[in-house]
DNA sequence: CATAGGATCGTAAACGTTTACGGAATGCGT
DNA sequence: ACGCATTCCGTAAACGTTTACGATCCTATG
């Protein structure tokens, strides 16, 4: 704890040269770990600059060398994120940062206000050079954010795929394994019928869980039913909503799948109106897991994974796209697909078995 | 969608000034909506601005002006913040945005790494000067930052109430209010023993919600009884261990209040698992509503409020003790105290009277 | 007509930093 | 003693913007 009080404000590198009595560049190499400077002034400065609480003003650092040391997280603040999402964002943050932390790099979280376009949001962003390189998120099946920074020449990565993605890197949880996963489990425990939740497939998780979906019940020769696709928010609403929908079916489906942990309290609720009781009447499995999928009744068998990790991946794919850090983390892989484990439970382990 | 494509890179204002011959001093009072200028060629420097997709360079800018434009949010994401806020922070943010915009202000979250002292990394990002206002959240019962922010003379506003505040501003959550219209309504319905969680009272939280009950209780002449407060985490896992705790009490309380919202599923959960049946044999009564509070079974009674107008107070707040935006602000309300309404749900209206 | 004054614009300095360049001092070999 | 390389440091330019100041032109007023 030895940062000053007593001392005049420090003002910038030039009181700092003035103090020490040396020049200002000498004070700027040293600072920087530049080569040219003896090693005892160096010790010299930094203790200085430790003592009296200078920090290079990022303003005129980024003018000079055009560079911010920021990296930025463009996430949406919009209705449909803040209901769903269980922070999810803040845990990849985690993860980022130990990354970047390494190298000096600061991350910052850019959220799109709602009543805002994302791509004007990003557009100015991009243009007012705030950050050296972006990390996009919730990206949709067709997103002009990938042309906008192409084209700005700033690097980027997203989280989460896209068509319009092209040898982008980016970073996505494996949907498509949770969904085979899934639909092998419950075929395997007798299911024929088997109902799945997913946003609109407009939203690209949304196509991808359908298709995932269609093609792993190809596989064991059961018919593709569209009814039995429905299409609902991930929230507990939606869950609701999905439970509703497959009451309303002529001949309900034995099992559902859904895309968020969350809408599992919903769909509980409303199955639990209409008698019929998870686990035993019907079969529940759950996207990702989360702290309150062990503490419903019956527990959600879901999918578990390290989203902290998923972030750490992500911030290696960041910056070996980024010319001043790609020597360090070399390109070898630049997307990414990232494997979730099955955590049963019981919502799905029922004894009624199915005809 | 009128922006290049064919045009020369933008590289400043300068190329600008040169495309429409006219002083590089002028385009940027044209821009800038300063007076000096023919109101003709400020439409034509606007016009061709937007043509060529020229939007001035914050580090410049910055260093100039000593003005970034950019406040920032501070938040931590530690384990704890992540496993129980539920987005509170992207909601209270779109409330700030919603009025910052109206000011070309822009909002970046400061996410706070959770192996780096807050204390260290505001320092950091203060003597960086990447914002030109802060507000801080999860405010410590002794919070360092404040002096930290006060001594850098840099404008700020906090999200939570401190011991350190003084005469800082701060827009806060009516802690009071709720635990006192709680314990009235559980009074009313006939209950004595009345437990009550809390996280830890290091937090200022913790502090603040158990000395409301306990004057609470005062109010209805009900002795205090040490045992019935429960120092918990504001998790499901939390609300989990709750539950367990009023299980070991030897003579069981009849209600028990809830700090957070999401604690009612581990609670609920272990009760079942008792034979206890929440709303039937025990009351409870939850804080702060959120979307499955109604989903759950018996639905929660909790406390609602618009987070998003909370952050519409707080910017305000914010605003009114920065120099430049203090004559549209005026420094009526520096500190607030944001109310919330009870929800009735079912979890507190059970039929067994108490004695 | 002379001139005051307003309207509009150009010029250049400043913001704090980094870095290319050159200079001084030193060491070493001949 | 001389040349040369090495080590260290100071000087000054540059980054893109804003803004104080002065210059110019025009109009109105005496």
């Amino acid at each position: 704890m030895a940062h000053g009080g007593k001392h005049p404000p420090m003002k910038g590198i030039r009181q700092l040269a003035e103090h020490l009595d040396i020049s200002i560049g000498t004070v700027s190499r040293a600072l920087n770990g530049k080569p040219d400077v003896n090693e005892e002034t160096r010790k010299r400065v930094l203790a200085a600059a430790e003592q009296l609480g200078y920090v290079a003003n990022q303003s005129g650092r980024s003018l000079r060398q055009g560079t911010t040391n920021v990296i930025g997280l463009m996430i949406q603040s919009s209705k449909e994120t803040v209901e769903n999402s269980d922070n999810f964002f803040l845990t990849v943050t985690g993860g980022l940062q130990s990354v970047f932390a390494r190298h000096n790099l600061d991350l910052i979280m850019l959220p799109c206000p709602n009543d805002e376009d994302p791509y004007e949001y990003l557009k100015r962003m991009v243009a007012r050079r705030i950050v050296d390189a972006l990390i996009i998120s919730e990206t949709q099946r067709i997103d002009k954010r990938f042309d906008l920074l192409a084209k700005a020449k700033i690097p980027f990565a997203a989280l989460g795929r896209s068509l319009s993605i092209g040898q982008h890197p980016w970073a996505d949880l494996d949907f498509d394994g949770v969904v085979n996963c899934a639909v092998d489990r419950l075929v395997a425990l007798g299911h024929r019928r088997i109902a799945i939740s997913a946003p609109s497939s407009d939203i690209n998780l949304g196509f991808i869980f359908v298709e995932g979906y269609r093609r792993a019940l190809e596989r064991h020769g059961i018919d593709f039913e569209p009814a039995l696709v429905i299409r609902a928010k991930s929230s507990e609403q939606g869950g609701y909503q999905v439970a509703d929908e497959l009451l309303r079916l002529e001949e309900r489906p034995t099992a559902v799948i859904l895309i968020y942990e969350l809408m599992a309290i919903g769909l509980y609720r409303r199955l639990m109106e209409a008698g019929i009781i998870p686990g035993r009447d019907i079969a529940v499995v759950g996207f990702r897991e989360a702290p309150r999928a062990k503490f419903l009744q019956p527990p959600l068998t879901c999918f578990r994974t390290s989203v902290h990790d998923l972030g750490v991946e992500l911030a290696e794919i960041l910056l070996s796209s980024m010319p001043a850090y790609s020597h360090i983390y070399p390109k070898t892989k630049r997307q990414m697909i990232w494997p979730l484990q099955l955590v049963p439970g019981e919502s799905d382990s029922f004894h009624l078995k199915v005809e």
